[in-house]
DNA sequence: CGGGGATTTGATCCGTGTCAATTACAGTGG
DNA sequence: CCACTGTAATTGACACGGATCAAATCCCCG
């Protein structure tokens, strides 16, 4: 069983290592395992949620659904992740929760949290994970401001990637991705019939395969120099799982060449 | 010169009311005071700063270059507001940080960022700042992908209007917004040109008026409803600032009437 | 073998982008 | 006080990426 949580241990120590005392800490909440079936909420908006959720194993988002009924997914959790840290703040959730795929998740109570944030190792580890939650929230931005439909999926498959790597759900630049087209197209603020269209494409250039819910990506380095991607919004701070640069497009934080407008000076 | 700082207090007691000592504290950090001109960085992607920016006055913003030379904002930086909070545990930024107008600012050095977050009380309205910052980019992400130009524009200068009123910088339904049009293209993923349309167009429509760099909201219900704002995300909870809901958007999160399509069912 | 969602594909429409000028200003120097 | 300069705001004509609408398949599951 502490096969499913050391996802989470994996994933923190993405940023530090943990002491074993530490890691048993974390691997004991795997405890009111909880099965959940497909597009089912967890938390609805307005909820005030006493407990925290993780998820162990499946496809998790975060939504909101505006007049009109349109609904824009703004992050995927996967398995490792956390669902609800900022229910401890914030009295009220702005947001809801719902699995795209089945899932397993596991409640854990305030009183554990708070246990487990009275270690510091622990509470800068989560506190870290919040931030790059927040630094992926921002790549989204940009992806969805910029950026056109395909290099936009690109983007995401090519994040995928990455944070599957890290919690080692990846095997030879394969992965599962249990959500379906329409998901996706919520997700990049596109229709499906367009969402299907860029996946094509991106398919006869031999960037990627899609199998029935399962994504190669047959050509990293490319997949990533034709998307933009930069993996350095991820934090994987910790050289073992570092991704290499060496791909990777390099911005040049600079206003003056920058302001000329919106539009693409080639 | 309290006069200046006490926005941040202002704005920290939207969450929870703090004690005079704890006043007195964040009142200090007005020292160091540094005037940065319109359009300069003052963090750059790459950088790791040793100090958190706090801004006085002026606007400033988040922003990424990706290639191509697109910019996109990804937040904006308004009096009472910090700026690289997260640099204290991801030691690389992964996005930039500059002025949009001329701006003051405080550098507050490590040790008494260290010293506050002592206070419980302190850290946790801090803490709560970061998680009202997700909570806006979160709706930034929604406003992207789901609504058309006009709304989304009509639901950024809702939001100002209640982050701004927040601090004390309405009057009237009127606060300067010192930025240009080209600024707001990049916020929204627009070009200028389509930027400077839709803003004629809500003027048109008598929603808002536009002077120089000065927004004025002649029907704040109208403007919110024809944009779907709802300011929960903001989570203004003290009581006193609680901006009245009557008027705004209620959702139903509801996935089964919700996952027909990113299509509009009307 | 039948039913219902998920994926595909085609035809057409429209919101925004693109390109190109023109106008409105604020600041500067004569 | 006015011409000069550069940036910001506007406006028009036209092109294109995605949205819409409508139908087929495909495929999993009972």
């Amino acid at each position: 069983m502490s096969s499913t949580t050391s996802l989470l241990v994996r994933k923190l120590e993405c940023f530090q290592p943990l002491s074993q005392e530490e890691k048993a800490m974390l691997e004991q909440c795997t405890r009111p395992l909880r099965e959940v079936g497909a597009r089912q909420d967890i938390i609805r908006e307005g909820d005030t949620p006493d407990k925290v959720f993780l998820i162990l194993a499946g496809f998790a988002c975060r939504y909101k659904i505006i007049e009109g009924g349109r609904r824009q997914i703004m992050a995927y959790l996967v398995p490792g992740d956390f669902c609800d840290f900022q229910a401890f703040i914030l009295n009220e959730m702005d947001h809801n929760i719902g699995t795209l795929s089945a899932c397993q998740v596991v409640e854990i109570p305030r009183s554990v949290i708070l246990a487990m944030t009275d270690r510091p190792a622990i509470a800068r580890s989560l506190w870290w994970a919040s931030l790059v939650d927040s630094a992926t929230l921002r790549e989204w931005l940009v992806n969805m401001g910029q950026r056109p439909a395909e290099q936009r999926i690109a983007h995401l498959l090519c994040e995928l990637l990455v944070r599957l790597e890290a919690v080692g759900l990846v095997t030879d630049n394969t992965y599962m991705l249990p959500i379906t087209q329409t998901d996706l197209g919520d997700t990049m603020g596109l229709t499906v019939v367009h969402a299907n269209r860029m996946l094509a494409s991106l398919r006869d250039e031999a960037l990627i395969e899609v199998d029935v819910r399962k994504i190669t990506i047959r050509d990293v380095r490319r997949l990533k120099a034709f998307s933009g991607f930069n993996a350095n919004y991820l934090h994987l701070d910790n050289p073992a799982r570092m991704t290499r640069r060496s791909d990777a497009w390099i911005p040049r934080g600079d206003l003056s060449k920058a302001r000329t407008d919106n539009a693409d000076p080639g």
